[in-house]
DNA sequence: GCCGTTTTCGGCCCGACTGTTTTCAGTCG
């Protein structure tokens, strides 16, 4: 059993321990524990032996250990085992429905013998749910919608969900000799938010039809499969345990830019591509682009070959949704997409004074890892007391801090950059860390990204820098992490993440925000407020002269919360009007703007920045998906902000401090 | 159930909102 299988199933019996009602702190350290198995990077199979190395775990104690090498042994474990007797697995999806809790899915249970979503609506369409306490018309309107959501989203993935299973099979699949190549197809490939299934194409020379079915075997055998599908000449088909379809095809070099071009999609798209072939006198199909007349082929080895014998330019995938792309790329006018390597900084992130797991310190250290230049600290206010949000006094500490470590940092580089220039390891131990990374991994250029079990534990940070290294020639990758470049330079801007509370005022004092460099006001609460009052609210929120950026503009989250009744465009127009930046938040869960949304603010003029807000060190990765949604939208690096390339001029091109 | 220390048990983020009540439980973030 693989640490993913152990932290669901941890994970799951806290949710039955939930439903169970029992101790609130047991449930939490089993989700922590799910957690925390989650993080190894190292399997939990090859190290139960040893009582100790499970126990070094923060979060997993004696029990919990007992409860891991039970789960290993026996694929299950007796609390488990005895929740099981009381309640039905399926009850677990009931708890993904919004106003469903443990306490109330207990309470259809026991009352209606209701545990699935498929009865969960019978029941509250035959009206038995109003019988029960606490449960009237509202609720039961509520509820109906929210199934009806559910079952419309929960057969689609979210991006990054769909790429960690991506890479994990591109991994087990390169391990066969003779796969040079294998790059996802389909939505993933376009960046769409989410994705249904994974369409994976390889190449290499054991594809090659004499050859390739050892290769299919090799597929069709992999561990991970729940339910094989299918298993055809070079096709595979199969099912993960989270129901995840994949579709695998092993295809000869000589058509391979065909297939990837064919299965990229999207549909209409290619549709829009095979008639401009046929006016030309060729025909398009997965194998490749023929001359009608004889059957010769035009191009199929790659899919610039096949667009450019279109008399097109190179047809970035995100952008192959029958929207205009085709027309571009016949005048030349496709624009010039944003990639990774222009973002310079991320301005909104959040550390352990409130709820970040990590340090001031480790989030730049981070960040400059990641090629970025600059970064603001925007931790929670006081409003949001659960985040243990900061009052004006501990604000402005806050600041202060932020400002010695940043000066601190600044030393630190000139002795790191003396020290890379002389190529000798610093003798100042609090640069030696950064150091090592940075040797590390510039020392291992062939580096696969995809794999983390290679990833050294103790320094995940050389993992994720050393990602940028090897990409296939077919894949012309936007999210590649851009070289650093010596000397380096690196800015900390002391910020906040006000909140706008119900009336449009901000949470904190304006004499504490005139301190900041980075003041985002976003929106937390009274998501139930009516369009015109929520759109009031934000745009008296805009008004005052400290806020710099609107954060996370629409409250939209995928797969989760539709956003909040708001008047986006008026919100756009005023933020453009005052000059205040509009956020994208990068993280793929909550990609705040759509590609409509994004479209729009560059049509207003507005200032757009994108933000991961992240919690912890390895969430400034998440940036490459926000990059991805920002190239469906057409942006170009000039289109945002943070493609400044310090912090000086990033701060020029903000509204002005008042 | 974990952790840390005060070595044997007490603390573990908590406030706001919702729909239902008529004073609050349950959900959410």
């Amino acid at each position: 059993m693989d640490n993913i299988s152990i932290a669901r199933l941890l994970d799951e019996t806290a949710s039955l321990l939930e439903i169970d009602s029992a101790d609130p702190f047991r449930i939490r350290s089993y989700r922590r524990a799910a957690e925390a198995v989650e993080q190894q990077t190292t399997q939990l199979s090859t190290i139960a032996d040893d009582p100790k190395a499970l126990l070094a775990i923060p979060g997993i104690g004696k029990g919990m250990a007992a409860n891991i090498v039970f789960l290993l042994t026996t694929g299950t474990m007796p609390l488990r085992e005895e929740l099981l007797q009381k309640y039905k697995p399926t009850m677990l999806d009931l708890l993904r429905l919004p106003g469903m809790g443990p306490k109330t899915v207990a309470l259809v249970w026991s009352a209606c013998q209701v545990c699935d979503i498929d009865g969960l609506e019978a029941a509250a369409k035959a009206g038995h749910l109003t019988k029960l306490p606490r449960m009237g018309e509202k609720f039961v309107i509520k509820l109906l919608k929210g199934i009806e959501d559910h079952r419309k989203n929960s057969s689609r993935f979210r991006i990054d969900k769909a790429q960690q299973h991506a890479d994990t099979i591109i991994n087990l699949i390169r391990a066969f000799p003779g796969i040079d190549e294998i790059i996802p197809a389909g939505s993933l490939r376009r960046g769409r938010e989410t994705v249904g299934d994974l369409d994976l194409l390889a190449t290499g020379p054991a594809c090659e039809p004499d050859v390739v079915s050892a290769a299919v075997e090799h597929v069709a055998s992999l561990p991970l499969i729940d339910k094989l599908i299918a298993k055809g000449q070079n096709k595979v088909s199969f099912t993960l345990r989270n129901n995840l379809q994949v579709d695998v095809r092993l295809l000869p070099g000589a058509s391979y830019g065909a297939a990837l071009q064919y299965f990229t999609g999207s549909k209409m798209h290619n549709v829009a591509l095979r008639q401009r072939a046929i006016k030309r006198g060729l025909t398009l199909s997965e194998y490749a682009l023929l001359r009608l007349e004889d059957n010769v082929i035009v191009a199929a080895a790659s899919e610039a070959d096949i667009y450019n014998a279109l008399d097109l330019d190179y047809i970035p995938p995100e952008l192959r949704e029958n929207g205009g792309e085709l027309e571009a790329a016949a005048t030349h006018n496709l624009p010039q997409l944003i990639t990774l390597a222009d973002i310079r900084g991320d301005l909104h992130m959040h550390t352990e004074a409130t709820d970040g797991r990590d340090t001031i310190r480790q989030m730049a250290e981070a960040a400059l890892l990641r090629g970025l230049n600059y970064i603001a600290i925007t931790d929670h206010s006081k409003n949001l007391a659960m985040t243990n949000g900061l009052d004006d006094t501990r604000a402005l500490a806050h600041i202060k801090r932020i400002r010695e470590v940043d000066a601190q940092l600044q030393q630190d580089l000139v002795a790191l950059n003396e020290s890379l220039a002389r190529d000798t390891p610093p003798t100042n131990s609090r640069i030696s860390n950064l150091w090592d990374l940075l040797k590390t991994s510039s020392s291992r250029p062939d580096h696969n990204i995809a794999d983390p079990s290679q990833a050294s534990s103790s320094r995940p940070e050389a993992a994720h820098f050393a990602a940028a290294a090897e990409r296939p020639p077919h894949f012309a990758d936007a999210t590649t992490r851009p070289p650093l470049t010596l000397p380096l330079t690196f800015r900390i801007l002391p910020g906040i993440e006000v909140d706008i509370l119900a009336d449009g005022a901000l949470d904190l004092d304006d004499s504490t925000l005139a301190q900041m460099d980075i003041v985002v006001a976003s929106v937390h609460s009274h998501f139930n407020q009516a369009a015109d009052e929520m759109t009031a609210r934000v745009l008296r929120a805009l008004e005052n002269p400290h806020v710099r950026i609107l954060g996370h503009p629409t409250g939209r989250k995928v797969l989760g919360r539709e956003p909040y009744a708001i008047n986006i465009d008026t919100i756009l127009k005023q933020a453009a009007k005052l000059g205040v930046a509009v956020e994208h938040n990068a993280s793929p869960a909550r990609a705040d703007l759509n590609d409509l949304h994004l479209r729009l603010a560059k049509k207003h003029n507005c200032k757009i920045v994108i933000n991961t807000d992240a919690h912890a060190t390895e969430e400034l990765d998440q940036m490459r998906y926000g990059i991805t949604q920002l190239r469906r939208a057409w942006l170009s690096p000039a289109d945002i902000l943070n493609t400044q390339p310090t912090a000086e001029a990033l701060l020029k091109n903000l509204r002005p401090k008042p």
